[in-house]
DNA sequence: ATAATTTTTTAGACAAGTCTAAAAAATATT
DNA sequence: AATATTTTTTAGACTTGTCTAAAAAATTAT
């Protein structure tokens, strides 16, 4: 059976960005991604995406077809899900124990989550007691690769009288995580949809009791879960 | 005054592991060491010395007369000793709450004492309880570069009936520490001299209650602080 | 269906870091 | 002091990852 502990391949810090930016922007699409998008996310050029891409499919862990765009092997994915799994734990490590804020650890993340060990990894998650979410809500895989699914509604989309609970973020910019935390908005919060304003979509909430109104654009990046 | 707070230089890890190893060079020979001496600890040519020796000078890291040899400068020896602070901390780390062995760390470490982030380290150092040895008895320096200047005396020097303590390894390699893990020998671990054998300067010792004979190669791999 | 626009790839260049082989300097030997 | 040996530097090449500018392909508009 399958574990990150047969993973022996080793990527420069370039080629494990590549493969997360590939993972991620293929996630949202659902099909083949562009080396412009690529390149957007990785702020860098296409032509340096066509360069890369080639060599990652000379390794067999993308398939790329010219002008056609790029997905990952199966190879491909798990190494991408293995270097999400570390940045994840780290950042839940950052905040539990070094005093981050959720909005201060992506940057450290992204340089943790390069480093090659899988004692590290494996001894890190158990430190943490094996966590389910990091602290941005988003899921972390086990050292299969396997992680929860989440059933992800956008709070904006919820109707009037709708009760959930907050439970990710899908910006999770400094500054997103920072209006959040000015506005005493917590993932776990309970909430429920009083009011949509239809001029401009904002919406009345009631967060633990407390009323409070936010822009469209607030709620847009707000994943709920709906009670049952 | 100084703190490392204040520096913001971005090196890069081949820069950092250069000021590294000319400082633990230049500690041991004290004076200036030569391009060959640092390409021999660096696993590298001569040649590549060389070539990294000019951009550091041209950094202002290193003092470089050609032929004859390399010292840090001020900000270079900074610099240099940040870097072995966060592989300290991190040796620690790894030891206290990941279950690595002593001898498990170093590799890890080497990679970990890369990252940039002032509040990753100085969390990571308050997180540890500001730990003033790291598993191998080297002393870490805190945020301003201070560190404790160890009294060394090497367990082969010590005359008969001299009582002690083990307080550091010279030799950290993993076999070294492995042979030390199976003899039962600790860091912390009371030491007297009963015996030294005049032919192949073998030392019969007692520690901690326990009788055992090493040999010159051992003794003299060991650091000890003489009981007063 | 042709033309205009956008996307993607190619071609050529560059910086960082390394290497080998040869030249130059320093050191050791006779 | 001259010669041989060792050390260090230079010269030129290679890899990785990036860039700009130009060419080619795909897409959109007319
Ligand atoms: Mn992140
Ligand atoms: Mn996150
Ligand atoms: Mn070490
Ligand atoms: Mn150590």
């Amino acid at each position: 059976m399958f574990t990150f502990d047969s993973m022996e391949i080793d990527l420069s810090q370039a080629e494990e960005n590549y493969l997360k930016a590939i993972y991620s922007l293929f996630v949202v699409a659902n099909k083949a991604v562009s080396t412009n998008k690529i390149a957007e996310k990785l702020n860098t050029k296409a032509s340096s995406v066509t360069d890369m891409v080639k060599k990652l499919s000379e390794k067999e862990l993308v398939n790329y077809v010219k002008y056609q765009g790029v997905s990952l092997t199966t190879e491909g994915k798990n190494l991408a899900v293995h270097v999400i799994r570390k940045h994840r734990l780290w950042e839940v490590f950052l905040v539990r124990h070094l005093g981050f804020k959720w909005d201060e650890v992506h940057e450290v993340a992204e340089q943790l989550e390069h480093v090659k060990s899988v004692k590290l990894t494996n001894g890190l998650d158990a430190f943490l007691d094996f966590p389910k979410y990091d602290p941005h809500g988003d899921p972390i895989p086990d050292k299969e690769g396997n992680f929860i699914k989440r059933n992800i509604t956008i709070l904006s989309s919820l109707k009037i009288n709708e009760e959930s609970k907050i439970v990710g973020v899908k910006d999770s910019s400094s500054a997103f995580l920072k209006y959040l935390d000015n506005a005493d908005i917590k993932l776990g919060a309970e909430i429920k949809v009083i009011h949509k304003e239809n001029f401009d979509n904002s919406m009345m909430l009631l967060i633990e009791g407390q009323k409070i109104s936010i822009s469209q654009q607030i709620s847009s990046n707000l994943y709920v879960k709906q009670n049952d």
